[in-house]
DNA sequence: CTGAAAGCGCTTACAG
DNA sequence: CTGAAAGCGCTTACAG
C-alpha cells in the first residue's frame, strides 16, 4: 500500500505538506505542489480514508436509519434511498444502511463513532429515536416530521399536494371527495397520516359536504376493503384521493369487482406514489408523483451542510407532489 | 468521549488487557475481566470503530456496488438490498451504498480503503467492473454471474425456475409456451438474459414445438409491445413465461386491450418477481417469487465468510424462485 | 511557505 | 495472565 510517507519521500517534502496539497488546507508553493502532484500520479497514491477519519475525527459517513423495509417494499422508498445515496456521494460522503428498529441497538451504533450524521426515515409523530439521536449529539435530519417542527426535516408538502388533488377533481366537477389513508398500527404512527388528514379536511371544507375518511392497511387487501367501504358507507362519493401506495392496486381492482367503473363511477387520484405505479394499474392511475429521489438527495445535502458548518437555522424543506394525469379521473356520474 | 484508556485506568489494568476482554482475543483472569467489564458498564464505554479499523486494518464495512437504481425501480431490487443490509448487520458489518457506474470512480473508492469487501449487483456477462475488482484485490461476491463461473456468486436458479414454470403450464395443458424476456441495451447485458433464454429452450424442447422468444424493454410500454407481438407473430401460443418484472403489468393490460382474456386466451407466469407485484395486477398474476431477500442475505454472508478466512472454494449459491399461484394461469383455449 | 512532532484510539507482536 | 510500546496512516496546531 502506498502511503503519504511514500509520496513525501518521493517529492522531498514532509508528509504535512503532502496533506496540505491533497486537502487544499494551506497554500503551498507552485513548484512544490507540482512535485507532490507528480509523485501522487506516479505512485498512484490514494489517501486512506480510515486514517483520515481517525486523525480528523470526521468519518464522512452518513447513516440511513430505517425500519425493516423488506416487509413493505414500497415503490417510493427505493427512490428515496437511492436519492440519498447519490446526494451523499456527490458531496464526498458514504451512506451506510442501518436497518434498525431496536432503539437500544441504535444507541450502540451511534456510540461507535462510525458516522458523522444520520438520516432518519419513517419518522413517527412521537419518535423515541429522535430522543436518542438528540442525546447522542450526532447531527441528523428527518425524513418526515415529528410533532414539533423545530428539528431539521425534509418532507412531502402534503397540504399543497392534497389541495391540488382536490382542485383537480373539482375541475372535473366532483363535489364529494373521499380520502383513503393509511391505517396506523399499534407501534407506528407516521406523522404523515395526521398531516394528510388535516390537509384533506382543509381542502374539502369549501365544498360544504361532510368528510369521508377511510383508513386501511397498506396492502392490496387494504385497497379492496377501501373499495367496499366506499361503496357501502359513502355511496354519494364520486372521487377519492388515495394516500396509501400499497393499497392503490387493490382499490382499483376492488372497485371494479363491485361493478363500478373507474373513472365512470369513481375517479381516483393516488397521491405520493410513483408514476410507474400509476401505469401498472388498470386503468392507468392519475397520480401525484412523490418527489422521493429529490427528497432523499436534499436530506443528504442538508445534513452535509450542517456537518460542514453552515450555521443557519435547521433546514426545513417541503416539496409537493406533481400531478401526472392518467385515465382514472373523469366527470362524476350523472345523478 | 470515553476511551479505552479511561476504562483501563478505572479498572487498574493496561489498555491491552481491556482490548483482550472486549475482543475476546486472549484469556484474561476472571477477576480482572470482571473489573474491566464493570468499568465498561460504569463508564458506558463503546469502542471506537474507526480506531479499531485503522489498527486492525479491517473496517468491517462492505460496499454494495450497484448501478443507478433510481431510474428503474424494480420491486425485487429493494428486497435484495435490504436482505444484504440485514445480512451484513447480523454479522457485525456495515453496508455502504455505492451507486457507481463509472468504472474509474469505482477504482478510486476501492483504493480508499474504506471497505473490506464488495457486493456487486446487476452483473453483466462481460463485466469490466469484475476486472477492476480483481485488480484491486478487494474480496467480493457477485449477484448474478459473468461468463466464467469460477468467481464467488449468488444467483437465482433460472434453469430450475423456468423448468418449473413450463411444467406448471404443461400441467394445465399448454403446449405452445412463449418466453418474454428482457431486452439488452447497448451497454448492459445481464448474464441472466442469456441464462434465461437457454433454460427456456431446454424446458420447451420436449414439447417439440419451435420456440417463441420476445425481448422487450423493462417498462409498461415494453409489456404492451410484447402483447402485440405475441398476438401478431405467435398466434398459436397459449401461455407465456415472463422474465421481465417491469413489463408484467403492461403485458397483462396490453393483452386485454387486444381483446384477449387472461387466462382465457393466454396464460401468464411472471418469473423472478415479487408476490406483491402479482397481486397488484388484474387478474392477479401467478408468479415465481424471486428469493431476493435471501439472496441479498446470502451474498453478504458468503462475503463475510471469506473475509473471516473460510478457506473453502468460493461460494456459489443458486436458489430457484417459488411458485405462487394467482389467477393468470388456466387451460388453453379450445381450438 | 514548510517541517517536526504530537496525537487520533485502537490492536498486536513481544516480553516477562 | 498482564503490560509497555510500537504502529496503523493520517491531520493539525505550533514553530520557524
Amino acid at each position: 500500500m502506498v502511503t503519504m510517507r511514500d509520496v513525501a519521500e518521493r517529492a522531498n517534502v514532509s508528509i504535512a505538506t503532502v496533506s496540505f496539497v491533497i486537502n487544499g488546507t494551506k497554500r503551498v508553493a507552485p513548484e512544490t505542489r507540482a512535485r507532490i502532484e507528480a509523485a501522487i500520479q506516479e505512485l498512484n497514491y490514494r489517501r486512506n480514508v480510515v486514517a483520515r477519519a481517525l486523525a480528523s475525527s470526521r468519518t464522512r459517513i452518513l447513516a440511513l436509519l430505517h425500519p425493516d423495509l423488506e416487509s413493505k417494499p414500497n415503490a417510493t422508498v427505493i427512490q428515496f434511498v437511492m436519492g440519498a445515496a447519490h446526494g451523499a456521494r456527490e458531496r464526498g460522503y458514504d451512506l451506510v444502511l442501518w436497518p434498525v428498529n431496536d432503539d437500544e441497538q441504535m444507541s450502540h451504533l451511534l456510540a461507535g463513532g462510525l458516522v458523522d450524521g444520520v438520516l432518519l426515515m419513517e419518522v413517527q409523530i412521537r419518535d423515541a429515536r429522535v430522543a436518542r439521536l438528540l442525546a447522542s449529539r450526532v447531527p441528523f435530519a428527518l425524513i418526515g416530521r415529528t410533532e414539533d417542527d423545530d428539528l431539521p426535516y425534509v418532507d412531502i408538502d402534503f397540504a399543497t399536494t392534497i389541495h391540488q388533488a382536490v382542485e383537480h377533481l373539482r375541475g372535473h366537477g366532483h363535489e364529494r371527495v373521499a380520502l383513503v389513508a393509511q391505517q396506523a398500527d399499534a407501534t407506528t404512527e407516521p406523522g404523515r397520516i395526521m398531516r394528510v388528514e388535516s390537509a384533506y379536511l382543509d381542502a374539502i371544507a369549501p365544498l360544504g359536504h361532510p368528510p369521508a375518511v377511510i383508513r386501511v392497511e397498506s396492502t392490496s387487501a387494504g385497497g379492496r376493503a377501501a373499495a367496499r367501504r366506499l361503496h357501502d358507507d359513502f355511496p354519494e362519493v364520486t372521487a377519492v384521493v388515495l394516500v396509501n401506495e400499497g393499497a392503490a392496486a387493490g382499490l382499483a381492482k376492488g372497485t371494479r369487482a363491485l361493478g363500478r367503473q373507474v373513472p365512470g363511477d369513481l375517479s381516483i387520484i393516488s397521491a405520493a406514489t410513483t408514476r410507474e405505479l400509476g401505469e401498472m394499474i388498470e386503468p392507468s392511475l392519475t397520480v401525484m408523483a412523490a418527489p422521493a429521489a429529490e427528497l432523499g438527495r436534499m436530506a443528504a445535502d442538508a445534513l452535509v451542510d450542517r456537518l460542514e458548518g453552515a450555521e443557519e437555522a435547521p433546514p426545513q424543506v417541503l416539496i409537493p407532489c406533481a400531478l401526472v394525469p392518467g385515465e382514472s379521473v373523469g366527470p362524476p356520474p350523472p345523478r
